[in-house]
Order: C-alpha cells, then sequence, then structure tokens
RNA sequence: GUGGAUGUAGCUCAGUUGGUUAGAGCACCAGAUUGUGGUUCUGGGGGUCGCCGGUUCGAGCCCGGUCUUCCACCCCA
C-alpha cells in the first residue's frame, strides 16, 4: 500500500502528554465544582439518530451537523429509487443517513431525560463532559471537535437554579485562575416583551443583532439598519430606550420596566431577573462581574428564560461558555411540561485562554515523581522490588529499562520533568545507601531507602 | 456558506530580478566525560520546499487548482 501523508481533519487535534495534563485540570476542576453543587455525571453516545438532532438548532445549525453516512450500500439499501430520487439534499438526506455526531450536549441530554423518565427522580441535576462536533468553519478559539462541559438541572423551575449557575461559574472559573470575566445574563421574555409593544414579534433576531453593534456603529448606524429590515420611525422611538439602555443593572431594569409597562411578558422576564439578582446581591460572587445585557440572543430557537453568556475580558475570544432555560425541550420527544436550565463551559477556549495567559500551574506538567537509574543488570534486579515498594507507599515512580548510560538515563529525568533520581550501583548495592539526587538543586545525598521515601511521602 | 492571507528540517524562521549541491537558531544523536543530567566545545543525521498540474533551457520563487492553518463576516463554546 502507498503510505499516505498523515493528517487528522480539518479543525480536529491530537492532544499530547503535556497538553492532555493541563486539559484534564480544566476537566477536573470543573467536574468538581459540578460535583460539589450535588450535580451526577452521565454520558451519552457520539452519535445520535439524526432525527433527534435535526430541526433542534435553527436551519444554520442543521447544516453544520456532521451526518454519518449509512453502512452498507446506501444507495441500494436506503430505498433510493426512480421514484423517490430527486436533486434536493433536504429530501434525500434521510435516505442516506440516519445517525449524526452530537452537536451539543443539551438535546441528547432531553432526549435522554425522556428515556429514562421512569428511573429519573426531579429535579434531576446532572453533568456530562464531552466533545462535540460542528461543521464550522474552523478558526482561533473554534474547532469542528471540542469539548463541552454542560450542568443542567431538570423538573424545578426554581430561579434559585439560575443563580447558582452564576455561582458555579465565578467558582469554576476563578479555580482556574481567571481574574476578569463577565457573566452576561439576559431573558428571553424581555426579548418578547420587546417584540412586542412595537408588535414585531418575529424580528426578535434583527432587532438584537441591531442593538448589539451600538458600539461598533453608534446609534445612527443601528436606526439605518433598523429601518433596512423593515422597522418604522415609529418602531424605533419606542425601543430607543431599550437600545440605549446604560448604567447599573438596577437602572437598566428600570428603564426596561417603563419601556415594556405594556408588555406582561416583558414585566415577567425582568421580575426574573431581579430575582436571581437578588439572590446573587446576599451571595456575591468572588471574581465575576454580572450583567443585564439586553443583546444576548443566543440560542433564540428553545430558550424561554434565563439566558448566560460568559466573557472573559482579559483576551480577544468568543464566549467561554454559555446557557439558558428552556421550558420545553423535552416536548420535542413527546414529555411536555418539564422546565430545565442549564449551563455550558466551553473547555478548549478556556484552555486557550489560559494558555495565553500563563495561568496553568507548573505542577500539572510534572508526572512521575521519581526516577531509578542503574548502571548494570545488578542494579536492576536490586531496584526492581525498590521501585514496587514506592509504589505502594503512593509514590509515582520508574525505573529505567535497559541499562542505558546513566546521561541518558538522567537526560530522560530532565525530559520528563522528574524532581528527583535514585542512582543505584555496586556501591549502593553493597551499602544499603542510595545516590538520592535532587535534579532541580543538583544536590545529592546517600540515604537507605527507607529515609527515601520519608522523603518523597 | 462568503471574502482575504498563509504553508521551506521535529519547532521558530531566512532564502536577492527565476540560475550550481536550499540555510540558521533551537531540538535530536554521538564524542570530549567507561559512576552522574541541566553549562561548554567538536562532529553527525535529518528536506518529495503542503499536494497536483502549468509556464520556462531552468521554479522554493511566476500562474492555476487543491488541502491546511489563520483573519474578517455568519454563527457560536
Amino acid at each position: 500500500m502507498a503510505s499516505v501523508k498523515p493528517s487528522v481533519p480539518k479543525g480536529t487535534r491530537d492532544f499530547s502528554p503535556a497538553e492532555m495534563a493541563k486539559r484534564n485540570y480544566i476537566f477536573d476542576t470543573i467536574k468538581s465544582v459540578f460535583r460539589k453543587y450535588g450535580y451526577q455525571q452521565i454520558e451519552t453516545p457520539a452519535m445520535e439518530k439524526l432525527s433527534t438532532l435535526m430541526g433542534k438548532y435553527g436551519e444554520e445549525g442543521d447544516k453544520l451537523i456532521f451526518k454519518i453516512i449509512n453502512n452498507g450500500d446506501f444507495l441500494a439499501d436506503g430505498g433510493i429509487n426512480e421514484s423517490n430520487i430527486t436533486a434536493d439534499s433536504k429530501k434525500m438526506l434521510p435516505l442516506i443517513a440516519e445517525k449524526a455526531l452530537r452537536y451539543d450536549l443539551t438535546v441528547p441530554f432531553a432526549r435522554y431525560v425522556v428515556m429514562h423518565q421512569n428511573e429519573i427522580s426531579f429535579p434531576f441535576k446532572r453533568f456530562q463532559v464531552q466533545p462535540v462536533w460542528r461543521a464550522d468553519r474552523p478558526q482561533r478559539g473554534r474547532y469542528r471537535e471540542f469539548y463541552q462541559c454542560d450542568a443542567d438541572v431538570v423538573g424545578s423551575n426554581s430561579l434559585l437554579n439560575e443563580a447558582e449557575f452564576v455561582l458555579i461559574y465565578d467558582e469554576a472559573l476563578s479555580k482556574l485562575g481567571l481574574r476578569d470575566f463577565t457573566i452576561k445574563l439576559n431573558n428571553r421574555k424581555i426579548l418578547s416583551g420587546i417584540a412586542e409593544i412595537i408588535d414585531k414579534n418575529d424580528n426578535i433576531v434583527y432587532l438584537t443583532v441591531a442593538i448589539d453593534k451600538l458600539d461598533k456603529i453608534g446609534l445612527d448606524g443601528v436606526i439605518k439598519e433598523l429601518l433596512e429590515k423593515g422597522f418604522t420611525n415609529a418602531d424605533i422611538e419606542k425601543i430607543k430606550p431599550v437600545i440605549l439602555l446604560e448604567g447599573s443593572n438596577e437602572a437598566k431594569l428600570a428603564s426596561l420596566r417603563d419601556a415594556l409597562a405594556k408588555s406582561e411578558t416583558g414585566l415577567k422576564g425582568c421580575d426574573e431577573i431581579e430575582t436571581v439578582l437578588n439572590y446573587i446581591a446576599n451571595c456575591p460572587t468572588k471574581t465575576a462581574k454580572v450583567e443585564l445585557d439586553i443583546t444576548l440572543a443566543r440560542g433564540l430557537n428553545y430558550y424561554t428564560g434565563a439566558i448566560f453568556e460568559v466573557k472573559t475580558n482579559e483576551v480577544a475570544m468568543g464566549s467561554i461558555g454559555g446557557g439558558g432555560r428552556y421550558d420545553d425541550l423535552t416536548g420535542m420527544f413527546g414529555l411536555k411540561g418539564l422546565t430545565g436550565v442549564g449551563i455550558s463551559f466551553g473547555a478548549d477556549r478556556i484552555y486557550d485562554v489560559m494558555e495565553e495567559l500563563n495561568l496553568f500551574p507548573e505542577a500539572t506538567t510534572e508526572s512521575t515523581q521519581v526516577l531509578i537509574c542503574c548502571f548494570d543488570a545488578d542494579g536492576e534486579r536490586y531496584a526492581f522490588p525498590l521501585v514496587q515498594r514506592l509504589r505502594e507507599q503512593d509514590i509515582t515512580a520508574e525505573l529505567y529499562p535497559a541499562g542505558a548510560k546513566i546521561k541518558k538515563q538522567l537526560d530522560y529525568a530532565n525530559s520528563k520533568n522528574i524532581p528527583y533520581t535514585i542512582v543505584i550501583g555496586s556501591d549502593e548495592i553493597q551499602s544499603g545507601l542510595l545516590a538520592f539526587k535532587n535534579m532541580t538543586s543538583g544536590v545529592q545525598e546517600k540515604l537507605t531507602a527507607g529515609e527515601i521515601m520519608k522523603r518523597l511521602k
């Protein structure tokens, strides 16, 4: 077979030992916080039925789902024939692909809840740390395979959950060493209220997209864009206070209540935000700034209440986390009236941020604690039970195999960042005093095996 | 999906208007040093110049296509 130049698909990556150490540091930190708040881990398959995923993420989302072509002769077995063959790929797709890679963790979780509803006691708090795949065009901080760390609670409409997620974001990201980040809050009901007062329910997306550009293109630019999208001058007058919202969260809420006075839904949204902010006020975040931002329009397809987004202010990077409340996600799978709220951490983006800010502790790259180096086969026979004794004491220890030169063995220790070595030759075997070397300082001492173990514990 | 850049040794990068055998630093291997690493010195291995095609007497350099990575949109973690 002709040799092929090795490569991985666009937007995917290998992770080497040093990277995995850092990635696990992120995963372990986030998981430990999830557990501390009472969330339990589940996993779901990498692939789902295509029908489970399609239509849940909007038209754009459907395009970004990786489809898996049917096994076997998909042209013959898929039931494609003269009568149903067409040039419309949307219609052909279900005939050639019935599985797809998961696009996020929320929809598979909704599917899981419906399938396992009889085993679950509500409210159900679960977390999930797994890769997801999107056929997006890769960029910095944007990959086609990346990990999400999700925590969701279903079966509780209490706003306490929303408040707790703010604290989870704050605690996990603070623990990872981020110093300046903002948790942005919005509420879908406020967006609905804005659309309601100008009777433009179908155009919330244009509205939020335009408002979001305020600091880029200014008020005139926003107005121009809104006019182009079919909004009238009268509409714009009504929502101007909303576009120009500024000041503290309290001030923003007050002007929103003014502007939304005629919308019951809008006022409900304001109340919900206020309740969450009040919980937080009594139990402040350590690091995070919490900010009401009505331009947050993410996940418009299924969010119905709170919307979250987390941004770091230390480096230029898209959001490192997001989430929200969905009142009826399981409804799509036949289980009505079950509400859920959840958040997600983008582990790969957090990694990129931490790498840029140099936030990984030294210790994450340290693997083995002590390496035993021998001059000859006698030393190896002597060292083999010794390395096992060290391991029994929970000391991470290695015995360098196959009698290489001591120089090579010590080079190996350096390249693996191993802080201590034990050198064993005939003198050491005879006296029982082993050469114990500190690789950082270069200091070498003659110690018994027992003394060395005490040093390493 | 639209538009724009990029690609030379394991890594970071030089490489003149197209012209002999494509270079440097770091890394790697060996020796100086047969019981001791990180410093130093000496030597060495390593390249289909992303890939395919075209122009030319001649292409790392020019042209077309393709792939990768990156940037701006769109969207998102």
